[in-house]
RNA sequence: GUGGCUGUAGCUCACCAGGUAGAGCACCGGAUUGUGACUCCGGAGGUAGCGGGUUCAAGACCCGUCAGCCACCCCA
């Protein structure tokens, strides 16, 4: 027989990973709730026309492709087989799988724009599929968990997001992490001052890797692209430099010949967070944060795991002329998108996940026989009337088999039924545990059960 | 798309100038016919990813292929 196996970069979830994965949506869904937003779902398919020239040339090229139904190659000349894929895929595929949340949620903001009260913000938690290599932290199915609010350009948005990002992490008590923003028109302007004009891309690239290549290399770069390597030079001695993060901003300033809409945005945007009290703000400035995705047009953000080596675990940024590619103009949204699959990761090596629950019922009902069976069909629904999570062993076989049962399912209290319990209607109550056992009726079992944590 | 590493029991891995496979854990049974974890005894389980080549002989060497992992690119 052929092994079985699953397409590459998607996974199985076991038990205790579907619960521990439902633990973090849990968070996540319940501060989105709290900031006020709704939620939505969209379709796994699209259109290969709302999806396509959203997301760059190197994103584009990871949209997995749906198939036409039926005789997909029927209509196909072979002129049109023989140039080259790009000409073929659209006659042979429309639709493909979304690729992040947002493009659809843009698509359905600008299809539903009069049933929709603005400023509108939504909250949605779906699957991706990039058929990107799979690698550490990064897979072709994944979770996004995103927020956004669209149809204002209050500054409070980039606020809000902000708090929001530093609330999920906290109620998953998970510290270890730093936010770094940054905004595009900065990014512009700095390419604009170096001569790149046009090149913003390759020049944001470059940029983004002075963590991995260093300052040399970055400019040599910037010489391949025909940049002013004098001028870049100047930027990356203020980047890299510790001074505060607003006297980084005045030397850019001086720098790039005039002020512009970023850097505003950006003091603006610290002067407000310093009226906030009682936070302790992971933030940094950091001015060579690019991002890929090409719809981003205002402030971007970054969340990386100080201690734990894997790419971001949450991202996001403004964008002003999203819907606008769907004819709709004029409206600017900013969303935050938390990568499910990476936040999982970065809890287990950090040994965050509470201890406590794993997705077994709190208590078993053992038998000796099949009258003691029945008398358990009593007791059973007695339980979980009560609210209690409880199964009843439903094979009668050995005692030691169905207590094994319990230990592996690491089940906390074990209650065993037998001639003398039937009689008595009192039942021992066995603490997995610590072995101990307490021999009540079963109301006092139930009170116990609800009162004490597992 | 580029490069590197790996592929032997369900899992983690050994062995061996190339001479047709072994351990631990897990599993099943028993010691223990009304009580799990620990211990002891026993058992089952592999045409060594697949295909080809070298050889008297290949899981070991060579080539190809597939799969997985890691790095780059890019990204959640």
């Amino acid at each position: 027989m052929e092994k079985l196996s699953i397409p590459k970069g998607t996974r199985d979830f076991g038990q205790i990973e579907s619960f521990r994965r439902k633990y973090i949506i849990e968070k996540i869904q319940s501060n989105f709730i709290k900031y006020g937003f709704a939620p939505i779902e969209t379709p796994t398919m699209e259109h290969l026309s709302v999806l396509t020239g959203k997301y760059g040339d190197e994103g584009e090229q990871l949209i997995f492709k749906v198939l036409n139904s039926g005789d997909y190659l029927k209509k196909i000349k072979s002129e049109d087989y023989n140039k080259d894929a790009k000409t073929l895929l659209p006659k042979i595929a429309e639709k493909g799988l979304r690729y992040d949340l947002t493009v659809p949620f843009a698509r359905h903001v600008v299809m539903n724009q009069h049933n929709i009260t603005f400023p509108f913000k939504r909250y949605q938690i779906q699957p991706v599929w990039r058929a990107d290599r799979p690698q550490r932290g990064r897979y072709r199915e994944f979770y996004q968990c995103d927020a956004d609010i669209i149809g204002t350009r209050s500054e409070w948005n980039e606020i809000e997001l902000t708090l929001l990002m530093h609330d999920v992490f906290k109620s998953l008590n998970f510290s270890d992490f730093e936010i770094k923003i940054n905004h595009r028109e900065v990014l512009f302007a700095m390419a604009a001052a170096a001569g790149l004009k046009g090149k913003e891309i390759p020049f944001c690239t470059s940029l983004d890797k002075i963590d991995k290549i260093g300052i040399e290399k970055v400019l040599h770069e910037i010489n391949l692209i025909k940049g002013k390597v004098e001028i870049v030079s100047k930027y990356l001695e203020i980047i890299t430099s510790s001074v505060d993060q607003s006297l980084k901003i005045k030397e850019l300033v001086a720098l790039t010949g005039s002020s512009n809409k970023g850097f505003e945005e950006l003091i603006s945007f610290f002067k407000i967070l310093d009226e906030i009290p009682d936070r302790n703000f992971k933030i940094s400035l950091d001015f060579s944060l690019a991002r890929g995705l090409s719809y981003y047009t205002g402030m971007i953000y970054e969340v990386k795991p100080t201690k734990v080596k894997i790419g971001s675990i949450c991202g996001g940024g403004r964008y002003d002329n999203l819907t606008g590619m769907f004819g709709l103009k004029g409206i600017s949204g900013i969303g935050i998108s938390f990568g499910l699959d990476r936040i999982y990761d970065v809890l287990t090596e950090s040994n965050l996940f509470p201890k406590t629950s794993n997705g077994s019922p709190k208590v078993l009902i053992t038998h000796l026989d099949p009258t003691a069976f029945i008398h358990g069909i009593n007791l059973i629904e007695k339980i979980r009337r009560a609210g209690i999570p409880s199964d009843l062993f439903p094979d009668s076989i050995k005692i030691q088999k169905q207590m094994n049962y319990a230990n592996k399912l690491a089940i906390p209290y074990v209650i065993t039924i037998g001639s003398d319990e039937i009689s008595k209607a009192r039942y021992p109550l066995k603490n997995m545990s610590s072995g101990k056992t307490l021999t009540l009726p079963i109301e006092e079992i139930i009170e116990t059960l609800k009162t004490n944590q597992r």
